[in-house]
DNA sequence: ATGCATGAGTA
DNA sequence: ACTCATGCATA
């Protein structure tokens, strides 16, 4: 039963408690990435209404996809960027964009419905973030060319034609805004965009004989920014928030180019030493525990901690637990691909916003 | 391919 | 205590 599952870590931790690790304790990693993007919140605003129970993609618009869907935007939130924080580090090569900032949206499609983040120039770009690129003299491209002696296959291809420009463009006329974007690539892509191009990538790393693996490893030697397998599973599925798919995508553009060109370059292979770090025993809910926190999420996504104390309590899971479990579904719930599409949202969405939380209980 | 977890940065 | 980006460990 339930039980079960909660007992490994409690009961290891007696012996791994926590000092137990002293010798590798920085789980910090040495490395592990100089930057971290600016992350703003994006969404404050929640608010109001109804939050989000039922994605606000698939509710508000009932257009199709979330993403091409045109969603207006909201007006206020703008990703922020904050001036002055990590953006250091490199110096951005790539984008220069422009601020033009403008109310933009066009509803044809900037979608976004994570939250966001309409404002193209938002972030990732122009905020002078520019990710971390840095290319290194030496390498060669190829960071990912240990395949062991697997060569690539010759996939032969058809060049490819990556890049669909599509702009779109969008807009015009409507609501005044003219902007006038005109990268072809680079900038912030629209979330159409992003399909096609998780797509192509998927596509054409399986053509190159490349594992997901491969391509996280080479992300590493080839920018320095590592990545595992479960990031580049993500991206191809779009399971990752539109802000993180748009960090993403020149990196992955950047590699596809490379491969596809250097079929065989040689390099030296970094090997980046994992370390050790103590983890936490991966709890597994069963099912039908899961179900009953399901349903509490559909009432309220976001318990207080009393509320997940007593629910943790009669789970017989721990507290922080279900907590963790709630963050996780939320945060499934602002990906790209949404959760359950195929699901079941009956109406119950109203609201609560009253109070902080929910009742009940 | 995903579930649960960790951690940095914020509010 | 939350959000977000990420990833180990698993199914």
């Amino acid at each position: 039963m339930a039980t079960a599952a909660s007992n490994p870590y409690s009961i290891l931790s007696s012996s791994s408690l926590v000092h137990a690790d002293s010798a590798g304790m920085q789980q910090g990693s040495p490395f592990r990435n100089p930057q971290k993007l600016l992350q703003s919140d994006y969404l404050q605003g929640v608010p109001s209404n109804g939050h989000p129970l039922g994605h606000h993609w698939v509710t508000s618009l009932s257009d199709g996809t979330p993403w091409s869907t045109t969603l207006a935007t909201s007006p206020l939130d703008q990703q922020d960027v904050k001036p002055g924080r990590e953006d250091l580090q490199l110096g951005a090569i790539i984008h220069h964009r422009s601020p033009h900032v403008s109310h933009h949206s066009p509803h044809t499609n900037h979608p976004n419905a994570w939250g966001a983040s309409p404002a193209h120039n938002s972030s990732i770009t122009s905020s002078g973030q520019p990710i971390n690129v840095y290319s290194q003299p030496g390498f060669t491209v190829s960071g990912m060319l240990d395949h062991g002696g697997l060569t690539p296959p010759p996939a032969s291809a058809t060049t490819q034609s990556l890049h669909p420009v599509l702009r779109d463009t969008a807009d015009h006329g409507d609501i005044g805004s003219h902007h006038c974007q005109d990268h072809s690539d680079e900038e912030t892509p629209t979330s159409d965009e992003l399909e096609q191009f998780a797509k192509q990538f998927k596509q054409r790393r399986i053509k190159l004989g490349f594992t997901q693996a491969d391509v996280g490893l080479a992300l590493g030697t080839l920018y320095g920014n590592v990545f595992s397998q479960t990031t580049i599973c993500r991206f191809e599925a779009l399971q990752l928030s539109f802000k993180n798919m748009c960090k993403l995508k020149p990196l992955l553009n950047k590699w596809l180019e490379e491969a596809d060109s250097s079929t065989g370059s040689p390099t030296s292979i970094d090997k980046i030493a994992a370390q050790g770090r103590k983890r936490k025993k991966r709890t597994s809910i069963e099912v039908s525990v899961k179900g009953v926190l399901e349903t509490h999420f559909l009432k309220c996504p976001k318990p207080a901690a009393q509320e997940i104390s007593s629910l943790a309590d009669s789970l017989q899971l721990e507290k922080e637990v279900v907590r963790v479990w709630f963050c996780n579904r939320r945060q499934k719930e602002k990906r790209m691909t949404p959760p359950g599409d195929q699901q079941q949202h009956e109406v119950y969405s109203h609201n609560v916003k009253t109070d902080t939380s929910c009742h009940d209980l």
